[in-house]
DNA sequence: CGGCGAATAT
DNA sequence: GATATTCGCC
């Protein structure tokens, strides 16, 4: 088969012109139109009005045929018998029509093999995309043969922990407790159809694994905390650098997640780009996919896709106690998180892609919580209560977007209370680098967090969304290997970071991946609330408070930068660039649903300086759209942010002017939705 | 039953 | 090749 490029209006990237089609129909009409619409898609059709003549056809001209369209019913042969032939026969992939939709007639073409069934009369879009069934018919086949066996012969289907599986059953472990936490109790609880004690048995197995993973690590990192003195610039620099991009890292299973495994510096990259975290279309096979915010893999067929929702009440016997639960975020993340990410733009140019992510309403960011930068050391702290600064409410959720960019600004530590403390230990990790380290990584430490009892049931999670909507698992990416690269305690700094994010990051199963979900049972017991109430309005103070060190200014950190001319600092000023618009539209999308964002303070004071980087310019719109926010989408509110974008595009322009188109691309960019201008 | 490790599947 | 799941045995 010949496959070219799509054809114009069809919204498939490859389309077989020339498709050889061989359409069956008694009906003249029928076949006429059949025909006429396959050509239209510019397929390469041979029509027959007689199952016996089709058969003959294929018979003589074997592999001169790519699909068959074929009526079911036929005078001289019936049209399932034709299948039934074809499939013996040949390796064609058949697709039935029929004006009889009856379910019955539907199940016998898919039973005999049929790996399509159109209805008539059948729309051109329909054709359009049957050369896709050439293109994995085997595995149809494949497929409807399982589907139809008998379930007593049939395999055993393998068991899938979804999020809402595996929440099931952190909540019923929690709610029996962890030691009293059995397969059979705890399946007794999920009360999950089809679901066998070996099932649960096995997953316990693989969720104590977990726990005891993390908390090796959480006392690894407190020990390491002791030993440096927890005032250890670079082992916080690097911590927060790190941190959330970090769960990415390593394997991919269900708890793989843990931000303790290995972590090549390199995983979450490659995650990041992998088809199966980009979620390609097409066969949803694989475990990722189907552990995704929605099952549509042929597993969750057989039921255990579906579970009643069970209601938990708070589950406030923290299975996890004293540990420093990590994060999960991969799961906790949903899928929109993915797209979120894959469309990320990389240039400048795709700036405007905001409005595509922008329009997500679920994306989850994690909200600092402690103030304290050293709470990521986990283990002790073990913030099982948020000491937040204030943060009110959930709507300053999203808060931790406006952090990352707030980091940059120079002024904004002062407000916390440990900024001291970490602007020395940053400015000399950067400084020690040779590499300005990536201010917006500093979120991390926001993320430390507050655990609340109630949220870490969720926390471990099923890893399997790779998404990462968190701008910083982006920049962790890129900065990790630079800056830890040769570093000893890189291992050590790693894993301390995870853990500090798990805190966040757990929270945000329930506020953000969970919050939609329908049976989340941390979504209807208040748990959220809770967790709000524990994220600091202020949970960027650790972080900002770093930049505060006056040789850790935003331009330092600029010159550095393009004083170095190493390859590896164009990636990182990319990914940065990344992850700061990640930060934006996370903010942005906030901004929908009325968050303000008290950080004005933040963008006036940096306005004024203006390096030419990529980087300095995506903050400067960062702080700009949140500006903007605060004042609501007017044009006027996005002025300023146009002003900006020439300030760093020319740094030395400062008579720059903008337009109306302007105000209402990046209006629109915002606001994607928003009419009013 | 529960826990483990081997055997498989993905 | 690494993991995840299931199988079998104690």
């Amino acid at each position: 088969m010949t496959v070219e490029q799509g054809i114009g209006n069809s919204n498939i990237d490859q389309f077989p012109i020339g498709m050889r089609v061989l359409a069956v129909d008694d009906d003249p009409t029928c076949l006429l139109l059949l025909e006429t619409l396959l050509r239209r898609c510019q397929y390469n059709v041979t029509t027959t009005s007689q199952a016996i003549t089709a058969l003959r056809m294929l018979r003589e001209n074997k592999n001169k045929f790519d699909l068959v369209i074929s009526d079911v019913h036929m005078p001289d042969m019936d049209g399932f018998k034709l299948l039934e032939l074809v499939g013996l026969e040949m390796d064609l992939p058949v697709i039935m029509l029929s004006a009889n939709g009856d379910p019955k007639l539907v199940m016998k073409g898919i039973t005999h093999g049929a790996c399509d069934y159109l209805l008539k009369p059948v729309r051109i879009e329909e054709l359009k995309n049957i050369w896709q069934h050439n293109e994995d018919e085997d595995e149809d086949r494949d497929e409807n043969e399982h589907e139809d066996e008998d379930p007593t012969t049939q395999k055993k289907p393998r068991v899938v922990w979804s999020v809402d599986l595996h929440r099931k059953f952190v909540a019923a472990v929690n709610q029996l407790g962890i030691d009293k936490a059995v397969p059979k109790k705890i399946l007794d609880l999920m009360n999950v159809e089809k679901l066998t004690r070996e099932n649960v048995a096995s997953h316990l197995q693989k969720y104590r694994l977990y726990l005891k993973r993390i908390s090796t690590v959480a006392n690894q990192q407190a020990n390491m905390v002791a030993a440096l003195g927890s005032s250890d610039a670079s082992y916080l620099q690097m911590n927060s650098m790190n941190g959330l991009g970090l769960h990415n890292l390593g394997g991919s299973g269900q708890f793989h997640n843990t931000p303790f495994r290995s972590l090549p510096s390199s995983g979450m990259l490659g995650r990041l780009n992998s088809p199966a975290v980009l979620g390609i279309r097409g066969i949803p096979s694989s475990g990722v996919i189907q552990l995704g915010h929605v099952q549509t893999a042929p597993h969750s067929a057989h039921g255990l896709g579906h579970f009643q929702p069970v209601g938990h009440p708070g589950n406030n016997g923290n299975i996890l106690q004293g540990m420093p639960m990590s994060l999960e975020l991969d799961q906790i993340q949903s899928n929109k998180g993915v797209n979120y990410i894959r469309e990320l733009p990389t240039h400048l140019d795709d700036t405007a892609s905001f409005p595509v992510s922008s329009g997500s309403t679920d994306m989850k960011i994690i909200a600092g919580s402690s103030n304290s930068p050293f709470v990521g050391v986990s283990n002790k702290p073990l913030m099982l209560e948020g000491h937040g600064q204030g943060l009110q409410d959930g709507q300053n959720f999203g808060k931790q977007s406006s952090l990352s960019a707030g980091s940059l600004d120079p002024g904004y530590s002062s407000h916390f209370p440990d900024h001291g403390r970490c602007n020395d230990n940053w400015s000399n990790a950067v400084q020690s680098n040779g590499v300005q380290s990536n201010s917006f990584t500093l979120n991390d430490c926001f993320k430390q967090p507050t655990l609340h009892p109630s949220a870490i049931g969720d926390s471990m999670s099923t890893p399997a969304l790779q998404s990462r909507n968190n701008p910083c698992d982006v920049s962790s990416i890129s900065t990790l290997p630079i800056h830890l690269q040769d570093s000893k305690a890189d291992l050590q700094c790693r894993a301390a970071t995870m853990s500090s994010n798990a805190g966040p990051i757990i929270n945000n199963g329930p506020l953000g991946w969970d919050d939609h979900r329908q049976n989340d049972p941390y979504n209807s017991n208040g748990i959220s609330n809770s967790i709000n109430s524990a994220i600091p309005l202020n949970g960027n103070g650790s972080l900002i408070g770093r930049n505060l060190d006056p040789n850790n200014t935003i331009f330092q950190r600029t010159t550095s930068f393009s004083s170095t001319g190493q390859p590896n600092f164009v990636d990182t000023s990319l990914m940065k660039h990344n992850e700061v618009e990640s930060s934006a539209m996370e903010t942005l999308g906030r901004s929908k649903d009325g968050y303000l964002l008290n950080q004005q303070k933040l963008q006036d004071s940096y306005v004024s300086n203006n390096f030419g980087s990529l980087e300095d310019l995506v903050s400067v719109m960062v702080k700009q759209a949140r500006k903007c926010l605060v004042h609501g989408p007017r044009r006027s509110s996005v002025s300023c942010i146009i002003d900006d974008f020439d300030i760093v595009t020319r740094p030395h322009t400062e008579g720059k002017s903008h337009n109306s188109n302007q105000e209402k691309w990046v209006l629109d960019c915002l606001f994607p939705n928003n009419n009013s201008t």
